[in-house]
DNA sequence: TGCATAGCTATCCATATGGATAGATTAGTC
DNA sequence: GACTAATCTATCCATATGGATAGCTATGCA
């Protein structure tokens, strides 16, 4: 049979997010990414495909984590749990060391600024990943009578993904997660705020 | 005396403005500016000092725009001017040609990972400026009686930052402006729902 | 033990980058 | 009209990039 790959597949393609995760797309080399992840040159290129075809893989893998472990998705029609979702971001418990570098996703989204067809794919994949798990948790909310009647459901959403970016940026921009606390903690008292008064 | 430049220095720099907002800094080339600005790359180095000061200066250029003309300074009293200022971030009056690619600090900010301390410096003016207007307009409501007593200025500060970021990142992603209506226009209805409940 | 397969090492290549420089050109001044 | 100074044009350069290729090496089955 033939060689074994110096480096685990899954192991590979986890440091390359993390890599692409920090400093974008541009700004990586395939020599950067070779003797940070193991990946030969050569292999990037027959396994691969090459720089943008391993990203893309990046992405997907991204998404499919955050899908599963990030994305939100409390449906238990409780306020709190929305709440807790934002105040979690800025002391993850799961990577903190790359969660520091925000979302991958939006900082994707940013550099490719929606000319890249495939980045865009992603991006609508995220996006809808992030609407869909707000909307579900508030429509339970409401139909609980958490919120009152004409709590408007649709533009909350927007809301919430607002603010949700925003909070992303602002670790980002700093490198750090703590960096998010005091945003994290006011979007986690705006959400608590929307409970009927009378349940308060 | 001296030969006279080709294009005003004025001129020059807010098309190298335009160019660093759309395409960021590592994905334009010296080449690429001098045919779209006019400017030299030869008076790019001699003049300016290179890619990195021209882009700093381009940064400052923008930042006193901004702090002139779409910085949040609303200090009436009145929740309706900071709602119509999110409202009027999707349909802009001013260069919709370029805001349509987001902010270019924060777009800058993401690029940069915090790692680059001349635009860290230009972030923090950045940031200071957009809580502060934030802060000293809620302030007012909130001297006014538009709001009830307990009302967070501080926490609520924080979620208008939130959302004016993430309605940046949205317009971006898409290079519409227009993209980011529905967002604006659900926070300009939670904002106009913070009013005291008498006065709605 | 030998052979086939796949990965690895080590180059090579065309291109693009930011920057530097030398000679031509244009302006205003004496 | 000649001189001076700043800009322009046209190169040149060292470096970095993504990708391709040729020969070496390890792996496991026959």
């Amino acid at each position: 049979m033939s060689r074994s790959r110096k480096v685990e597949p899954e192991t590979a393609i986890q440091a390359a997010m993390a890599l692409f995760w920090k400093h974008g797309y541009h700004d990586l080399g395939t020599r950067q990414i070779e003797k940070e992840t193991g990946i030969t040159r050569f292999t990037l290129q027959t396994v691969y495909g090459g720089k943008m075809p391993l990203f893309l893989k990046a992405l997907d893998r991204y998404l499919d984590t955050f899908e599963v472990h990030a994305a939100p998705t409390m449906s238990d029609g409780n306020l709190d749990a929305i709440a807790a979702w934002f105040e979690t971001r800025s002391d993850p418990v799961m990577f903190p060391e790359v969660t520091c570098y925000g979302c991958l996703l939006l900082n994707s989204t940013v550099e490719f600024v929606g000319e890249n067809e495939e980045v865009n794919l992603r991006a609508d994949r995220f996006f809808d990943m992030v609407r869909g798990g707000f909307r579900g948790a508030l429509d339970a909310v409401k139909e609980t009578g958490g919120v009152s009647a004409d709590f408007d459901v649709d533009a909350m959403v927007e809301v919430l993904l607002s603010a949700a970016i925003g909070l992303n940026i602002v670790i980002r921009a700093s490198g750090r997660n703590a960096a998010g606390a005091d945003m994290a903690n006011a979007i986690a008292a705006l959400v608590r705020g929307w409970a009927r008064p009378a349940d308060v």
